[in-house]
DNA sequence: GATGTATTCTTCAGCGTCGAAATTTAGCTT
DNA sequence: AAGCTAAATTTCGACGCTGAAGAATACATC
């Protein structure tokens, strides 16, 4: 009945068994590299799964959080053509078409024909949207400051600096290249 | 034609542009948590698509590699069931169906019923499937090995450290509650 | 001003995933 | 041993995304 941690084949194993069967494996391993990557994404995979809980109750899907997001960013008068969009959240054009006609129907946003450029279409927020957008927020910076809590300032400055320096590291050795990105922050 | 970085609506805002886009929209911000957490998730999208590419030039797909990676993590002789390894990678039953299928026609595993409980499926892999995890472990060792190294040991040790704290508070917040949790490490 | 080329968006077919129903086998109860 | 319940896997229908083809508009050149 009860789990059997060290050899259940089960959902996830801790960090620390884990990281010992990549050593079992794999030897040239440098345990220290393993567990901050490992750490890295398994952090970043609890938080999405946070962030999807919240935007469910907010009644919309991470999805349109994302378009929502972009828009806002964006700045006043939070409006941008689909290409944009797509690019900015890392999908297709044909992916954005569906994700606005959904996010239309949903009152998110709205879509019109650019009159001084006809090929164009405006995606625009709508005062609706932004207000999910806010409330979004609103709990999104709850469970950050949450997350964050057991840090003191130093090490919050210290974690801050380290990550924007790993994130310089593997953008320079990416000249991008044109990989879809998914996600956006 | 040149990137206009300050007004484009083109592909990514470096990561200052856009937190300052967050203080500008959203008062109640705390820049330093939010660096922190957007330099995460960027991070990750980028670490992604570098495992992306490492696999494709093994001829799998990230897909196969991580079924690969639960089936060796297991250990010797790296068998496991079908919805053991949907549990571990999160995703359901059925999709794990046709990614066996995949797998099996791509020589990594082998599917054989279970002789002792005709229901139960056993997935095993292969010496061919073994190999190509080394070849991608290697690849990924060295990405990285680069990636961390502009940090000193300590910085490494406060880095792992400080992720593992959040991590803890991360799933102490989450009584997993059955979400799907996609990717592994 | 007509034609050709580029740009922007939408439509279409294919694939992977999910949720639910169906199928097969095991174990228990009477 | 016949039937019931539970467990493991596969099948089926729906949805979102991709890549490629198609449609509509703008711009340049002749």
């Amino acid at each position: 009945m009860g789990d059997t941690p060290g050899t259940g084949t089960g959902a996830e194993p801790a960090l620390e068994e884990q990281i010992a069967a990549y050593q079992r494996e794999f030897q040239d391993l440098d345990p220290q590299v393993e567990q901050i990557v490992s750490a890295l994404s398994r952090l970043n995979r609890r938080m999405n799964v946070a962030y999807g809980r919240q935007t469910a109750e907010l009644g919309i899907t991470n999805a349109d959080w994302e378009v929502l997001k972009a828009l806002v960013l964006s700045g006043a008068p939070y409006r941008m053509g689909p290409s944009d969009l797509a690019k900015r959240l890392g999908l297709t054009p044909a992916a954005m078409t569906h994700r606005i006609d959904r996010m239309v129907a949903e009152g998110l946003v709205t879509r019109e024909r650019d009159e001084s450029n006809r090929v164009r279409v405006i995606v625009e927020l709508t005062p609706a949207g932004r207000e999910k957008w806010l409330e979004a927020m609103r709990l999104a910076t709850v469970f950050e400051g949450d997350l964050l809590q057991d840090l003191s300032p130093a090490e919050r400055t210290a974690l801050g600096e380290a990550l924007i320096r790993l994130l310089r590291r593997v953008e320079h050795a990416q000249p991008d290249a044109g990989g879809r990105l998914s996600d956006l922050d």
